[in-house]
RNA sequence: CGCGGGAUGGAGCAGUCCGGUAGCUCGUCAGGCUCAUAACCUGAAGGUCAGAGGUUCAAAUCCUCUUCCCGCAC
C-alpha cells in the first residue's frame, strides 16, 4: 500500500504534507525544493524548510532552478515515479515533467479553485473579507493551478483569524486531503473534476507598499488587510510615538462598532480604538520597528499614543 | 562582512549626546476604603543597567570586543 512519489515543495506551508506522507510509508524517492538562497539578516545561505525537512528524514534532495535543462528532465523521468505530490514548490512544471509519474502530479494549493489561482492564496482571500476558503488536490496541467479537482476540505474564515491561524490551519487540512487523495489514487478511485470557468482570481504576490495599512478604507476592510498579512509580512503604519516617526506593524485587530467619528487614522480613545473610512477597528497586537510583537497594554505604556492622534 | 534599531526590577519604557544617589507607567505583595470591584488610598518587596575588558577619583552613560533579539532589503 504505498506509491513512489517525489515531493516537490518550498515553504513551511507544505512540510505537515511532507510530514504525513513519510508517515504513511510512501516511497519517497527523492525531494525537489527551491535552491538555498542568502536570505535574511546577514544574507547566510538558507535552505528551504522543506529542504530541512527532508534533511532529517534522510532524503535525498535536489534543488535545480528549473527543468529547462535536459539532464534535470532526465534525472526526474529517472526516477520511475507513480505521482509526484507539488506543494508550493515556486516552480511552473513544464509537459515533460508532468507527464513522467505514471498517475501524473498532483498539487496542493490553498484556496477554493478557480479563485485564488496562483502565488498567495490564502493572503489574498483573508484581505479579501472572504467567509471561507479551503485546500484542493487539483491534477496539475500546464496552466497556472487550472487543472481538475481531486478533493476538497473547506474551513470557514472569522474575524480573528489571521494568515497565520488560517495557514496552519490548512496546512494540517493539506496533508490529510493530499494523504487521502493519493490512496483514492493508488486504488484507481480518483475523479478529478474540471473547475468551472466562473469566479477565476488570482492572488498575485504582495508587494511591500500595499501592506502599508489605508484607514480610509472601511473599518471590516482594514481588519481583513491586517489579518491577511499577520504577522508575515506584516500591515503597517506610522505615527510618533515620542521620539519622531516610528514604522509599527499591526499584529491583530478586532471591528468595533463606534459613536464617535474621527478623520481616518485618528485614535478615538485612549486604547487604541483607530477611525477608518468607516466604522473603527481596535488594534489589538502590534510591533514597532527593533522592537518584538507585544499586546496593545504593553504597547501603549511606553508609546505616548493618545486620544486624538493620528496614525498615518 | 547588505542597511539599521535594540538589551535598564516580572511587563513596557525614560535616563546614554553633556560620566556623579536607579526613574516612569503597570504588575506583584501587605494594609486601608467600599455593598462590591480589574476602581481608589497608603506602604513594601524586587535591578551584578546583556556579558567581558579598558579609561576615570567615579561608568547604565565614554572606548574595545562578545552574545542574544528585532525592523528593512532579499
Amino acid at each position: 500500500m504505498s506509491l513512489r512519489i517525489a515531493f516537490m515543495g518550498s515553504p513551511e506551508f507544505a512540510v505537515p504534507t511532507l510530514r504525513r506522507l513519510i508517515a504513511d510509508g510512501h516511497d519517497i524517492a527523492c525531494v525537489y525544493s527551491q535552491p538555498p538562497r542568502p536570505a535574511g539578516r546577514g544574507q547566510a545561505l538558507r535552505r528551504t524548510p522543506v529542504h530541512e525537512a527532508a534533511d532529517e528524514a534522510g532524503i535525498e534532495v535536489r534543488t535545480p532552478l528549473n527543468f529547462k535543462a535536459a539532464e534535470d528532465r532526465d534525472a526526474f523521468a529517472a526516477l520511475d515515479l507513480d505521482a509526484a505530490v507539488v506543494v508550493a514548490y515556486g516552480l511552473l512544471l513544464p509537459k515533460a515533467i508532468l507527464d513522467a509519474p505514471r498517475l501524473g502530479c498532483y498539487n496542493l494549493h490553498g484556496s477554493l479553485l478557480p479563485r485564488w489561482r496562483g502565488a498567495a492564496p490564502i493572503h489574498r482571500a483573508i484581505m479579501a473579507g472572504d467567509a471561507e476558503t479551503g485546500v484542493q488536490v487539483m491534477k496539475m496541467d500546464v496552466g497556472l493551478d487550472t487543472g481538475p479537482v481531486l478533493m476538497t476540505a473547506r474551513t470557514p474564515i472569522s474575524g480573528d483569524d489571521t494568515l497565520l491561524s488560517v495557514h496552519d490551519r490548512l496546512a494540517d487540512l493539506g496533508a490529510g486531503l493530499m494523504s487521502r487523495a493519493l490512496v483514492d489514487l493508488e486504488a484507481g478511485a480518483a475523479q478529478p473534476q474540471p473547475q468551472t470557468d466562473e469566479g477565476v482570481t488570482y492572488a498575485s504576490k504582495i508587494t511591500p507598499d500595499e501592506a502599508r495599512i489605508d484607514w480610509s478604507k472601511p473599518a471590516h476592510a482594514v481588519s481583513a488587510h491586517i489579518r491577511g498579512l499577520s504577522p508575515f509580512p506584516g500591515a503597517w503604519f506610522e505615527c510618533d510615538a515620542g521620539k519622531g516617526m516610528v514604522r509599527v506593524k499591526a499584529l491583530q485587530v478586532r471591528t468595533e462598532p463606534t459613536s464617535s467619528s474621527g478623520a481616518p487614522g485618528e485614535l478615538l480613545d485612549d486604547a487604541l480604538l483607530v477611525a477608518c473610512g468607516e466604522g473603527a477597528v481596535r488594534l489589538l497586537r502590534l510591533q514597532r520597528a527593533g522592537k518584538g510583537p507585544m499586546d496593545a497594554p504593553d504597547f501603549l505604556r511606553g508609546a505616548m499614543l493618545s486620544k486624538g492622534v493620528r496614525l498615518s
